[in-house]
RNA sequence: GCCGGGAUGGCGGAAUCGGUAGACGCACGGGACUCAAAAUCCCGCGGUGGCAACAUCGUGAGGGUUCGAGUCCCUCUCCCGGCACCA
């Protein structure tokens, strides 16, 4: 055995071992029971990053651990390979997008093999290949013939300079990223998904999973199913005369009806037809309809932007009271968010007070909350909390649920209003106006209008070698991609050049991982390894990404395709890693972002950082705080220097030792000597046992006391980390425990047969132990502690039961809450002998004194404490 | 703005069910080994007072519940993630 450790040499050749005997490939059945983990797909950005290294490392911990524990265990790789940073990587170095990303999986699957994670690359995709998204376009023409897939207008951000829709990734400040330009809505045609079909099922069915509760939270208050009326404000007899070719009345919802005495004005998105019609004749009213399409649409910062308004003109009547009120159209009511208009309720509506404040509306409390006086002067957090109605005529005196439905059920009388559920959650828009996207299989003929591609034309190719310009989208300048003929009449006419939402891609790709190769979307083998055992990936995708995935699923199931409700049993989010972010703006206020590397940093007092030079030019730079490692922001890590400096073990073992997976990293390198350091050490202690030859037996009775201890400890250490792996998917703290174990062994200065025979139980059980982390080193070690056995074939080590039993304990008394002192007693001490070992030490006889004892508190095992 | 999360020594973090705050490591200081350095090993390492034993304060801030609070409740501050076209 080599004295000193060479992750360099050590890794590859095991991986190449790894390789050729397929270790890590697995059946699609076994007699053990199945497992199937995955992490979520990376993008093919160039190189891995550290939160990648995390995903992955993480991931592959449990796959060992998994293996160990006697299952088949599958942990597959793939590469969420289309999307908007392949076109700006190709406008930028003339490159077409499809070269661009295929070199990066290339580069990217070799470090993933660097690293050493046990991927069974036999099911290896990229969705990408024509072979993967023809089923995307399968799928969406199953969904369309199904009435889940619909065609309507969408707004969208819109860059008047290049002429293209923007992402919302592309606005910053409200401006276009490439020209500095203000950006405009615009409405266009795009295609949805009815996901809001599946609203009901998506909230409840969260009960039942494995997900951490933050995340069912999130997206329960995402979907946000609320009961509630639609109900309609007719208009007043002027208003009627003129919007007489249009509805009876207004139509708006509400989760408020209690509140409707409350109404004291209505409001409408710009978009609003009743918006539009208002503002023929009136310029002011036209302009200002104008003013709101400036700026994105991006939801935070509508909701953040200063609340505006402007009266129609138009009137609407309270239908309870027939009173009349005036219609505005307000930049704070959201077009494609139910009806697109509201009733105004000042007095318990948050948004309505500040609103009627500014325009001098009035405010009228008619919900009363005892003990609470009211004033329209500021409004304050209960005004908005159910109550007892107050001025509300015939509904005064009921409570919240009882005049909820008194409202609702006159207006049902009335046939003005019906009961609805409302939800949040809307339709899944996934037109995209990209090139590098999947092509939706639509052609868009002048006579017959949309007509599906038919599927023996499937899948419609997109061609790989464009460069777009970031002018228009490029496909709809191809002629040669887009001039067709139509299915149904055979007539010239042009495909849709729109693209698909990447998310349809990671929507689905789990289950193509299990069938590799099928003929079909999925195969039976989908069956055997779904619903996945474990899913890993960014807390950032907790939202939309599993969202989307869960409804195509049930989606799938409903369509015959699969058998399952779920497809993720158990979810593990983990924190991003973050690091410092430096960008600059040139004059025409386009945005340039700098890598951590690329400055000079000025820290303030307290050393945070104050602000940089960039090294390039020296000219300063600004400095926008931590945030997410990625491509865009120039601030990600590669692991790269870290492998070929360190190797890939002690990589591995510093993301998981940091700190709790679940929790945010902000990227340091500071520790990573020290991960080094334990390897070495580890490397040595196994060195130095093997080379002091054969190992004897030994029976219990030969162990000293000190043996006994060390054996106590390593039977604590197992059980829990097996225990963190398991149970807490906790990675950090196990490698403390084992630390510890080493630690305790290290003081073991005895060279008898015995301790030799201990030593070698502690050192193996620590080698599998630290195995699903460091696998290249421990296979290494393994073998030359137990030569000719192999550590894949390990089982997870077993809990000494006996070697846990102890005859006495410490335990810890306080007074009055305050530690004073130890005592030992014997594990099978009585209450009163504990109490009276705990009354009778020194140091706790000092703090009570003369005092009462008025109460004596055990908790067996822990501690006692005394109440005086 | 709304939804979800976080804050513990100089730093990363531990404390799993309300029961010893600071495990384990990094950095730092002192020492051993060495011609020297690296590596390695040993000791120390939250603040204050004290020669020491020890006492006392201390888990973002302020209140509360409890024999006992990092952990539970209320109010607040700052940071992070998401907000539907980044993935």
């Amino acid at each position: 055995m080599d004295a000193q450790y060479h992750p360099g040499s050590i890794e590859p050749r095991i991986q190449r071992e790894w390789k050729d005997e397929r270790a890590f490939s697995a059946p699609d059945q076994s007699p053990k029971p199945k497992y199937y983990c995955v992490s979520m797909l990376p993008y093919p950005s160039g190189k891995l990053h550290m939160g990648h290294v995390r995903n992955y490392t993480l991931n592959d911990a449990l796959y060992h651990f998994k293996r160990m524990k006697g299952m088949n265990v599958l942990m597959p790789m793939g590469w969420d390979a289309f999307g908007l940073p392949a076109e700006n990587a190709a406008m930028a170095n003339k490159v077409a997008p499809g070269k661009w990303t295929r070199d990066n999986i290339a580069y990217m699957r070799k470090q993933c093999q660097a690293m050493g994670w046990a991927i069974d690359w036999s099911r290896e995709l990229a969705t990408c290949d024509p072979a993967y998204y023809r089923w995307n376009q399968w799928f969406f023409l199953r969904l369309r013939e199904k009435g889940l897939v619909y065609k309507k207008t969408g707004v969208v951000n819109w860059d008047p300079v290049d002429m293209t829709v923007l992402a919302n990734e592309q606005v910053i400040d409200g401006r276009g990223w490439r020209t500095g330009a203000e950006v405009e809505k615009r409405e266009i045609p795009m295609w949805y998904m009815r996901i809001t079909q599946y609203a009901d099922e998506l909230v409840d069915s969260l009960d039942g999973l494995g997900w951490p509760e933050k995340v069912k939270q999130m997206q329960r208050n995402w979907i946000g199913r609320s009961r509630g009326v639609e109900f309609t404000l007719p208009y007043a007899p002027e208003t009627a005369k003129r919007m007489a070719d249009q509805k009876k009345g207004l139509r708006v919802f509400t989760t408020r009806a209690d509140t409707i005495m409350g109404v004291t004005f209505a409001a409408v998105a710009a978009e609003h037809p009743l918006a539009i019609e208002a503002a023929k004749g009136n310029p002011r009213l036209a302009a200002f309809i104008e003013e709101c399409r400036k700026g994105g649409v991006q939801e935070a910062e509508l909701a953040t932007m200063e609340k505006k308004g402007m009266p129609t003109g138009l009137y609407v009547v309270n239908p309870i009271t027939s009173e009349p009120v005036e219609v505005w159209v307000a930049n704070y009511v959201l077009w494609g968010y139910g009806e697109g208009a509201l009733m105004g309720v000042p007095g318990h509506d948050e948004r309505d007070f500040v609103f009627a404040k500014k325009y001098n509306l009035p405010i009228r409390q008619v919900i009363d909350i005892e003990g609470q006086a009211y004033s329209t002067d500021e409004h304050q957090p209960w005004y908005d909390e159910p109550g007892r109605n107050m001025n509300s005529g015939k509904y005064d005196g009921l409570g919240h649920q009882a005049a909820v439905d008194a409202v609702t059920s006159d207006l049902e009388s009335m046939g003005l209003g019906t009961k609805r559920i409302q939800y949040r959650l809307r339709d899944w828009g996934i037109s995209r106006q990209r090139y590098w996207g999947t092509p939706i299989p639509i052609v868009i003929c002048p006579k017959c209008g949309d007509v599906a591609v038919p599927d023996d034309q499937l899948p419609v190719i997109l061609p790989e070698d464009l460069v777009p310009d970031g002018t228009g989208s490029p496909l709809a300048k191809m002629p040669s991609f887009y001039e067709t003929n139509c299915p149904k009449c055979g007539g010239a006419a042009k495909r849709d050049t729109d693209t698909m939402d990447t998310f349809v891609d990671s929507s689905w790709y789990y289950l193509r991982y299990a069938c590799p190769g099928a003929g079909a979307m999925v195969d039976s083998r989908a069956d055997y390894w779904m619903p996945m055992d474990q899913y890993i990936g960014g807390i950032e995708h907790a939202i939309l990404h599993l969202l989307y995935a869960r409804f195509w699923v049930k989606a799938m199931r409903d369509m015959g395709l699969l058998k399952i409700d779920e497809p993720f049993s158990n979810l593990f989010t983990q924190g991003m890693v973050l690091n410092h972010i430096f960008s600059r703006r040139n004059d025409k206020g386009a945005i340039q972002y700098f890598a951590p590397e690329e400055v000079e940093t000025v820290a303030d007092a307290e050393g945070h950082i104050a602000g940089a030079k960039a090294k390039a030019d020296g000219k300063p730079v600004d400095y926008e705080g931590i945030g997410t490692m990625s491509k865009s922001k120039r601030n990600g890590v590669d692991p790269q220097d870290i492998i070929e400096r360190y190797g890939a073990d002690t990589a591995r073992l510093y993301v998981m030792e940091a700190n709790p997976p679940d929790m945010t990293m902000l990227w340091s390198d500071a520790a990573i000597e020290g991960v080094g350091r334990f390897l070495r050490r580890l490397w040595k202690m196994v060195h130095d046992q093997v080379s002091a030859g054969i190992v004897p037996t030994y029976s219990e009775g030969e162990l000293t006391s000190e043996l006994r201890a060390l054996r106590l400890k390593l039977h604590r250490t197992i059980e829990k980390v097996g225990d963190d792996y398991g149970r807490r998917m906790q990675f950090n703290t196990p490698v403390a425990a084992v630390r510890e174990l080493l630690n305790q062994l290290s003081e073991l200065k005895d060279a008898s047969p015995v301790a030799r025979a201990v030593t070698q139980e502690v050192l193996e059980a620590t080698v599998l132990m630290l195995s699903p982390l460091v696998p290249h080193i421990t296979t290494a070690l393994w073998r030359e502690l137990r030569p000719g056995t192999r550590l894949l074939d390990q089982p997870w080590p077993q809990v000494d039961a006996a070697a846990l039993v102890q005859d006495s304990i410490e335990l810890v008394v306080q007074v009055n809450g305050k530690l004073r002192g130890h005592i030992g007693v014997a594990t099978t001490a009585t209450r009163e002998q504990v109490e009276q070992a705990a009354l009778a030490d020194e140091a706790v006889k000092r703090f009570i004194g003369g005092a009462k004892v008025k109460k004596v508190i055990v908790v067996p095992g822990r501690l006692v404490n005394i109440v005086v």
